[in-house]
DNA sequence: CGGTGTGAAAGTTTTCACAGCG
DNA sequence: CGCTGTGAAAACTTTCACACCG
């Protein structure tokens, strides 16, 4: 509340047009994080390089991804944990709050519903649904199940921007389908399919066996390189 | 089993030194995931154009990617879905099954041990720990929680090569320690943290909040862009 | 034909390197 | 001095376009 910066690129203001890379982005959420712990930690300013080192990159990319949105550093001291991570937050949209709607509450929703990480970031899930007749009534973390025909009344009523498929990869894009006509914005998806969806949706995908399968790929892929570099000793 | 390609790349044998880039790699897994789908549906070839265009992908990008690790198409006709499913599970390593060690039996770690999509793709969990020892000696999924403690000789004996941290943040660099000090060559991390690992052990994260967060910056961005093309009709 | 595989061109992202600032 | 912000160069990725194949 009490900094004022030469060229401020305070609320969230990109720079008009910026068109950022997604790749950015997915690091902008690692430096929140990382941000986020320094300063519960008691660390009050951070370098470009200390930030990089921290999560593997050079002190040159952090200034250039945080150039993309404004200037928020100090030269020659870095910057300043709690600036910064509101910056960030304001960026990623964290700042306001996001109320979620889940389908589909089987194992995995059920975890998810109780999961306390989202609430950090400010996402709560405010509904839950699901097609089963015999789920639905059922209590779960405290949210009543609902049949998934009351999507459009609830998205409308709880003021829900963002939705969260659970269901098996069969009924995944009849769920988005639902979510989309209810009107929300966003779309999490951790059922195994591509979505079909309007441009005017966005969505993340999260294939829990995929990420298996790049590690298995790192894993086998690092044991083959090792193998080929037999006699080569090292190139000049 | 019939199958003689001219330059064939067959099994998993990457083209000698081939450095893939990380996002080919990812691209990867979701043309498998298509290819199989497709396969269920009965489809017996496809090509670059129609498997793209289900993806989001452009032709070319489907075909360079595919470069990276052979010739697996046939002029004219596309690929053959059987043939190319078994060259992508060789490359990315799911031809061969890989037992994996969850650390953390909390709601998220119970819902995986249920979750059938590992299955399809080989990956077995075939031992639970946590250092809870309230939570050792249950048994949740056919699985007897283990004491931590037990890591290395379970590693050994049941042939585990990946771990999986299902641990609240402040654990998972001791869950991760303790897989690295058991041999594991491989983690995947879904603890909001940056593990820091020898290089010789492969890491992936997932942090369902960051998740959320990108696709929160996606709306709001798309939000900001639309009010900001207000008098702008077409650039020339 | 319809479609692959692939060099060469275009576009994008990362790294370098340095002026400038407190 | 230590560190940011940023053009310019290097590295990398995507798209284009076309020879070639069945």
């Amino acid at each position: 509340m009490a900094d004022i910066r030469p060229q401020p690129a305070q609320s969230g203001e990109l720079p008009s047009d910026a068109t950022v890379p997604k790749v950015v982005v997915s690091r902008l959420s690692l430096y929140l994080r990382e941000l986020q712990r320094l300063q519960a930690a008691g660390q009050e300013t951070i370098s470009s390089g200390q930030l990089g080192t921290l999560l593997g990159f050079s002190d040159a990319q952090v200034r250039k991804d945080l150039g993309f949105f404004g200037q928020f550093g100090y030269p020659g001291v870095g910057y300043r944990c709690e600036e910064l991570i509101r910056a960030m937050r304001d960026i990623l949209g964290t700042n306001q709050s996001w109320n979620v709607a889940m389908v589909g509450v089987g194992n995995l929703g059920q975890a998810l519903l109780g999961y306390r990480g989202f609430g950090r970031q400010n996402f709560t899930i405010v509904a839950a649904f699901d097609a089963d007749p015999a789920k639905v009534g059922q209590t779960v973390q405290g949210l009543t199940i609902q049949p998934v025909e009351d999507l459009p009344e609830t998205v409308r009523d709880k003021q829900v921007r963002l939705g969260m498929i659970v269901v098996p990869a069969q009924r995944a894009q009849e769920a988005a389908d639902r979510l989309v006509a209810a009107g929300v914005e966003g779309i999490v998806n951790f059922a195994p399919v591509t979505l079909t969806l309007p441009p005017h949706v966005q969505n993340v995908g999260v294939d829990l066996a995929i990420e298996l399968e790049q590690l298995s790929f790192a894993v086998t892929s690092k044991l083959l390189r090792a193998a080929e570099a037999n006699g080569t000793i090292a190139g000049p």
